[in-house]
DNA sequence: TGCTTGCCCA
DNA sequence: TGGGCAAGCA
């Protein structure tokens, strides 16, 4: 059985809201280790990669690997119902058909719980590489949300350009183009602000927008967001999530006259 | 004639708000006990009983019965030129053609007036039994209200089970089910969360949530809402307005296959 | 007609 | 930041 306990709601309902307008169905995977979350997006073009390690829980049991098969929209509505600070359990059985979720006031004057239908859902579950990226860019999650909105207004795709100084943004589109700037720097009154960027080489490839803004529902989760890119390998976008647990996008680059 | 001053426009604002998807037109009874509304809702399921009594007006006047048949999407027109803290009086002669409603600021700077034109509705008046109710629970109206919108997410009808200790709401629907358990308890550091009940014997019923989140309108009123059950007998759920005066809402029970 | 999403106000 | 309201879609 699972049975796994999170200080605070907010978390796992940022989480569930920034992946349900791209993945509809979907397995959590719980075993020893954690709670793990893999799916493709609805259209197949990105992938969304979730892994609540189980010491980001307190208490944490999981005795044996169970997939819990459910549908986003309607954990959604029942996390609705949980208050950001609420105490919030998941418990399963074995061989569940419901999952239960548990909503406990700090107070302790008041206990929601509900059980949620499960479905089975055939997953095939693909194995992600662990890429050494050529470029790594980590920056203010916020200042990368901005910059795909804006962006969004010029153009569906914008290419990224990363250097051993910096780091582009730039769109074109038919109204004109646009491009943002951002040099590697560290700003020591306002440390989330930095860019940093890890480069092995320079790296320019090209995204849609439409899913960046998407992940970037995420940046809630934390100030910080990792940008990492490699030629013909798929961006990875992370946001860290409690403990070392964290919530990955992947989304393949646009090729020549895609863009 | 009718001469009736409220020093706060807000409290009738939102009074005629929490009604008037309900009722389309009722009759105000005017006398010199103060205004009583009695009106079932437009799918005769739910009634609403207000009463403002004289007290709750300074000055008050009204030296024989009037009834002041009232279409409340006007009357809501007209109230939304007044400001919530504007002095609110309401005349009309002995057999008026027309409400006539005055706002004056505060400051004394500006006298808005209005002549709401009158209609003549026939009223079947429901003689409303005091009811000795099996249970009542007194709790927060925020609260309420809150349980009521999470639960219409899971299912159209929720059952209250009182108890000697506590309250439990319960809904159960396709997606999954959900409960929400409160315990009696007194909270001594906000004591508009504390939780009372009054019980002579257990209840368990089931109602239209639909209803329910409608009546919440009316927690903007008062902390405080008041839920009295007893079986075979509908609902009552009673918002406490100035002084003595209240809000009450009836709905009778869903029976049987109904649920 | 009801539900969902985005915008605006408190 | 959360709730309420209005518009757009299923």
């Amino acid at each position: 059985m699972l049975e796994a306990r999170l200080g605070e709601a907010a978390e796992f309902k940022k989480v569930i809201d920034a992946i349900k307008d791209l993945v509809q169905d979907c397995n959590f995977d719980c075993n020893d280790s954690g709670v793990a979350l893999q799916a493709m997006d609805n259209s197949h073009v990105a992938l969304v990669a979730m892994l609540l390690k189980a010491e980001s829980f307190e208490p944490f049991r999981c005795d044996r690997n169970i997939a819990l098969g459910v549908n986003l929209t309607s954990l959604t509505k029942v996390l609705r119902a949980a208050q950001n600070d609420d105490i919030l359990t998941l418990k399963a059985e074995d061989a569940p058909d419901v999952l239960n979720l548990v909503f406990e006031s700090k107070a302790n004057d008041r206990i929601s719980e509900y059980d949620l239908k499960l479905m089975d859902i055939d997953q095939e579950h693909l194995g992600i590489p662990d890429t050494e990226y050529a470029a790594t860019v980590t920056m203010s999650s916020a200042e990368f949300k901005r910059i795909t909105t804006d962006l969004i207004a010029m153009s569906e795709s914008v290419t990224i350009d990363v250097s051993k100084d910096g780091v582009k943004f730039s769109a074109q589109g038919d109204i004109g183009n646009g491009s943002i700037n951002l040099r590697q720097h560290t700003d020591l009154e306002k440390s989330t602000n930095s860019v940093e960027i890890e480069l092995s080489e320079p790296v320019a490839l090209t995204f849609s927008l439409k899913y960046l803004v998407n992940f970037c529902k995420a940046s809630a989760l934390s100030t910080r967001v990792k940008i990492c890119l490699s030629n013909e390998v798929p961006l990875l976008v992370e946001f860290g999530l409690s403990g070392t647990s964290y919530l990955r996008f992947y989304l393949a680059p646009k090729i020549g006259d895609e863009e």
